[in-house]
DNA sequence: CTTTTTTATTATCATATGTTAATTTTTTAT
DNA sequence: ATAAAAAATTAACATATGATAATAAAAAAG
């Protein structure tokens, strides 16, 4: 059940697990597919799953009181994805988690998670590490909209994720950015005419 | 050393510590006292000490390229401060850690606090704990820069913190939500006006 | 208490963004 | 390949914000 890309893909994620602890892991999660557009979590969601996407990439969105779709974060490839809402707050999920592409994630049921964690005392500095990852993501961004304009965020995150830009429809990077497509559009123009 | 005031301070900071924890910890940290403006971490600090605010209020700012100050944070009472370029970035502090008011706290070095931490098993899933808050608190502000206006950010903000917006000059509450005092000031007329 | 310094408000003007709608371009579906 | 749908751009206008400066108010220092 261990194959060459499931290890090369737990390697790049984090170089500090072992090969007993990628066994461990491997053999408690499951992998599936998704199709461009698939619901990954729903809203109102209770799912505990916590997701490695192996390839594609997902968005969690919302609709606001106005109607708009808010998109609040992006995984591509290599990143976890978690029910946020029932993470962080025991609540229902708030959020839709909605492929943009074709998506191939391993997933696992966290309490399941947890056994292997207490199973394999390694993991649990790793576990760690995924908290760390999360929290340096999300200062990072909060830096960002205290300090920049929505152009510097612009650029900042071209510069960041390029590999996004070509693949995430401008309206939903508008929406991360915290502005409004029609702005973003314009900005855009402006970059491109310096 | 355990008077009423650090057991009631802790036991309203986290309601699973067990008074061995808390002994544990009291021992093993000490006890600052600043006066209002006084440094508590310097920028270019590396410094591992975590701060736990009994008392008082302290601000991380810096100065951007135009010589303004940013305030990218407050910690008020009962709230954990750390040095985050350190802790998240493994990097000296990008930020200055200053006092707004006459401020006390408990402090302990990192390398001391995993030792208690790894003594007392309890202490560790509190570690999970502070994380979390952190987690909770960033994913929420994020959250409201993506979602809200400045003014919507502004009265999310007096109705979380109303006992900060005494204590907090505008032109920092104003740093926080990421616009100019004079926006905050219009801003706040424009409330008034309703 | 008075003076000095800091902070907040107000005004003015330039610029950026939001909103709505029309148009063009790109992508998707058949 | 063509039609349909979605996304991006552009335009026009209203509104909000940024920048700078002057003034008023509040806080700090002596």
């Amino acid at each position: 059940m261990i194959d060459f890309e499931s290890l090369s893909r737990m390697y790049s994620f984090s170089k500090s697990l072992t090969l007993k602890d990628i066994n461990a892991l491997i053999r408690a999660s499951k992998r599936k597919s998704f199709h461009k557009k698939e619901i990954v979590i729903n809203i109102d969601s209770a799912s505990h799953e916590v997701y490695f996407i192996r390839k594609g990439l997902v968005r969690a969105y919302r609709i606001n009181e106005k109607g708009e779709e808010i998109t609040i974060a992006l995984y591509p490839e290599n990143s976890v994805l978690t029910n946020v809402d029932v993470f962080l707050f025991e609540e229902k999920s708030t959020y839709y988690y909605e492929t943009l592409e074709k998506t191939k994630t391993f997933s696992i049921q966290y309490p399941t998670a947890l056994e292997v964690l207490n199973r394999n005392p390694n993991l649990a500095q790793n576990k760690e590490q995924i908290f760390l990852r999360f929290l340096r993501s999300m200062f990072r961004r909060i830096e960002s909209f205290v300090m920049y304009t929505p152009e510097e965020r612009y650029l900042a995150y071209l510069k960041e994720y390029p590999s996004l830009s070509n693949r995430v429809p401008d309206k939903i990077i508008a929406s991360v950015l915290g502005i409004t497509p029609v702005s973003l559009s314009r900005i855009r123009k402006r970059i491109a005419e310096k």
